[in-house]
DNA sequence: GTCTATAGTGGGATAGAC
DNA sequence: GTCTATCCCACTATAGAC
């Protein structure tokens, strides 16, 4: 039974734009069903008459993510040919940074790929796949990117840590020598 | 007021004993101060006149593992002088999935500097700089395996990625020529 | 499509008696 | 050092009326 975004009714999409507002301006924690009710003006037990669950509501707002990420690392590789993984990463970290809220929803769990749309995941990570020359070496640079973006999301780096720098030197490791 | 690991009493190190074997053992979602003083046979308001709250409790635990990483990854490069890169990601790889729910706990959020040991920071992180080359090297590194690290825990490769492959991939790119 | 009412579950933390 | 009682908070989800 479970519905691909592309299924929803109209005032699904509606709720699916309001809960992803509400994530990405005041984070997971205020991500509840009730305050994403509270924005469309409605109770909370409302919303269950268009999305089935709250996991419906996450994988939607997951798969737009996923889909506009996408389009951006496509532009990155167009719009630098000649370092395609340094123009992959600068999109990569922009993107995360714009949207903490969301790029935590989009890793911290394992996708739900049987609620999204058959091939945004593989269409996101196509540019990349490209650039990096495999497969595996295109999962080692993006475990590098997720690495440097997630603890730089998390506070984790020391406070008089360089993140430039260390985005550099692991660009520098994955870029054929020139 | 914040006290240090060392600050403890007897009785709150107890507390903090049963709190990580619970942590280990079911996850973070089941850390909490009811389930702590279920193990010590004990009602929950009890433990708060030994810590003074969750937050000093869960420092503790993450004060324990830097340390015990800490003694791996000296031992790791000891062990393999040769290709040090490659001993401290095994070595990395391997506390991270012996002890998931730690490993979360310690890299999810900003560490709390100021109720941690002055040096365990540190010392954690020391062997890698030196295999590294340089602090922001070592920082890319670090990245690299905590992505790797962190993506096979959150089940966020593909069903059928080759997890090793792409950790062989990283380390090549980090390591020096040989 | 929305509502009220509610079930059921869980959390961190404190006051004050023993 | 431990207890009971309690506060206050939060959540997902369902039943059934309108």
């Amino acid at each position: 039974m479970s519905a691909t975004v592309e299924e929803l009714s109209p005032r699904a999409r509606e709720v699916v734009a309001a809960a992803r507002e509400l994530l990405e301006a005041e984070g997971a924690e205020a991500f509840t069903m009730r305050h994403v009710a509270d924005r469309l003006g409605v109770r909370a037990p409302s919303l269950y008459k268009h999305v089935p669950d709250k996991e419906t509501l996450e994988a939607a707002i997951i798969a737009e993510g996923l889909a506009e990420s996408a389009e951006r690392f496509e532009a990155a590789v167009v719009a630098d040919r000649r370092r395609p993984l340094r123009a992959l990463a600068a999109a990569y970290r922009a993107f995360a940074l714009e949207h903490p809220h969301l790029y935590r929803l989009m890793t911290e769990r394992p996708l739900r790929r049987d609620l999204l749309p058959p091939d945004v995941e593989e269409r996101a990570a196509a540019p990349l796949v490209e650039a990096a020359g495999s497969v595996d070496r295109a999962r080692a640079v993006w475990a590098f990117a997720h690495g440097m973006t997630i603890l730089e999301l998390n506070g984790r780096f020391p406070p008089d840590a360089d993140v430039e720098r260390a985005w550099r030197e692991g660009i520098r490791a994955f870029e054929p020598p020139r």
